[in-house]
RNA sequence: CGGACUGUAGUAUAAUGGUAGUAUAUAUGCUUUGGGAGCAUAUGGCCUGGGUUCGAUUCCCAGCAGUCCGACCA
């Protein structure tokens, strides 16, 4: 893609009063644009990380047998006053509707519980039915009294909920194990290290629930977690104080703040007894379902992957996600770098796809070419110039790194492999 | 929801009870090209309502909006 042609650009000043760094860089380099307080659109840029992130979302989700599908945002009173959450004050609630109808009222869809187990009643009556588990990836509302920290708390954001459906707690508990394992798997794609945290179980469960938390001073939550070994639980729950033993190794016990990625939660029969959600077992005897619901935040994730990488000239995604895979820049204005960056153009299309390659092909200075890539973060920077064409190389530099060097293009495909 | 602070151009800012200035971005031309280059010209702005006043972007009140802190947070 040409640089010239993006529909968003960069800019130079930050925008005001926004302190967290997801929301400066992200802004400032062209990803997202602020619509009023944690409402977020995804720019061109922006959404192409988040689609790879969503991506990756999907095919760990489709290895545990998930399928996915999708619900209405737009959820009619009825439902929640079935599970007796309308009063919820985290629901954006419509207003006057058109008067033939002004006495339905909808909420917007913060979770789903409620409208899987309604739709799960028409395709699960027996024992053959079980085990299910559907999943979608859709935008929540969620009233927030304070909106805050960019994306990583917003009103409108991502979701990627997963909905499990079994003939009894063993079976949820295994089904259970899998999601936090695949979970696992998306931090690894993402590099993003998350500790699997004890939390309270809320309302639905005295058992634990698990949320996947990544270690950030920009996080909301207190973690206390084990120096050595993997224990991990929220502050909120734990008896252990900062400095005292581990529970399980013996280990010291450090606290820090982290941010909520993932959760995993058993929800036993809640939602089940609300909406009658039954099936009939071998011997002809009504059981009510058990169900478990997991959530992951696509966009919560997309902020969090720049707190933890940036430096003091951008962001610098990991490879899995960038919505770039290389940047190519041409230096000077000769007519003649510019032939052989264009030729580099097409030799990077054309082993890449046009999708993963940005060309950086303005008629700017080299400071702001440079100091663009730097804010963009795409993993590989190449450069050409007169300087490289005379010793008939590409100057090729990680974006993770300090040091640049010079090669053929042969062998930066080698190195990018 | 409580507290603090703040609303001036696309963005970031300055000053002012009497014609609103700068940087950056944008447009045009010339020059320039390895870390946000230079010159010239041009485009573009005082959150809303009420009050005080001869006159309000400025002072007062209210509203709305934003950021931060706290409370809240399946």
């Amino acid at each position: 893609m040409l640089q010239s042609k993006l529909f968003s650009r960069t800019t130079k000043n930050l925008p005001e009063g926004e302190e967290s760094k997801n929301a400066q860089l992200l802004t400032k380099g062209g990803f997202v644009n602020k619509s009023s307080a944690g409402v977020y659109s995804m720019l061109p840029l922006g959404l192409k990380v988040l689609n790879k992130i969503n991506q990756i979302i999907r095919e760990e989700m489709n290895a545990i047998g998930g399928e996915e599908l999708l619900m209405p945002s737009l959820v009619q009173k009825k439902y929640w006053e079935q599970s007796v959450r309308w009063g919820v004050d985290v629901i954006y609630k419509t207003g006057e509707t058109i008067k033939s109808e002004k006495d339905l009222q909808y909420g917007l869809g913060w979770t789903h519980e409620e409208v899987i187990s309604a739709i799960a009643k028409h395709f699960i009556n027996s024992y053959k039915d079980l085990p299910k588990a559907v999943y979608q990836i859709q935008t929540k509302f969620r009233a927030e009294p304070r909106a805050q920290a960019g994306l990583l708390r917003g009103r409108e954001f991502l979701m990627k909920d997963l909905y499990s459906f079994h003939l009894d707690e063993k079976d949820l508990n295994d089904f259970y194990r899998k999601v936090i394992d695949a979970y696992k798997k998306i931090m690894d794609r993402l590099c993003l290290k998350a500790l699997v945290t004890e939390a309270s179980g809320g309302a639905f469960t005295k058992e634990f629930t698990h949320e996947f938390q990544v270690l950030n001073s920009a996080g909301e939550d207190t973690v206390m977690h084990c120096e050595k070994c993997d224990w991990a639980q929220n502050k909120e729950i734990t008896q252990v104080a900062e400095g005292g033993k581990c529970p399980k190794c013996g280990g010291v016990v450090k606290s820090d703040r982290g941010i909520e990625v993932a959760n995993v939660f058993r929800l036993g029969t809640k939602f089940s007894k609300d909406f009658n959600l039954n099936y009939l077992d071998q011997n002809g005897e009504k059981k009510m379902v058990v169900m478990g619901s997991y959530g992951i935040g696509p966009t919560r994730l997309m902020g969090t992957l720049v707190e933890e990488y940036n430096d003091e000239k951008g962001i610098i995604w990991p490879d899995s996600v960038a919505s770039f895979k290389v940047h190519l820049i041409v230096l000077g204005d000769s007519a003649k770098a510019q032939k052989e960056a264009d030729k580099t153009y097409e030799n990077l299309v054309r082993h890449f796809g046009e999708l993963e390659v940005l060309y950086d092909e303005r008629n700017a200075s080299a400071g702001e070419k440079l100091n663009d890539a730097d804010l963009l973060g795409a993993p590989w920077r190449i450069v050409v110039s007169e300087k490289t064409m005379a010793e008939k190389r590409v100057e090729v530099k990680r974006r993770s790194e300090k040091t640049a060097k010079l090669v053929s293009i042969k062998e930066f495909f080698k190195l990018a492999a």
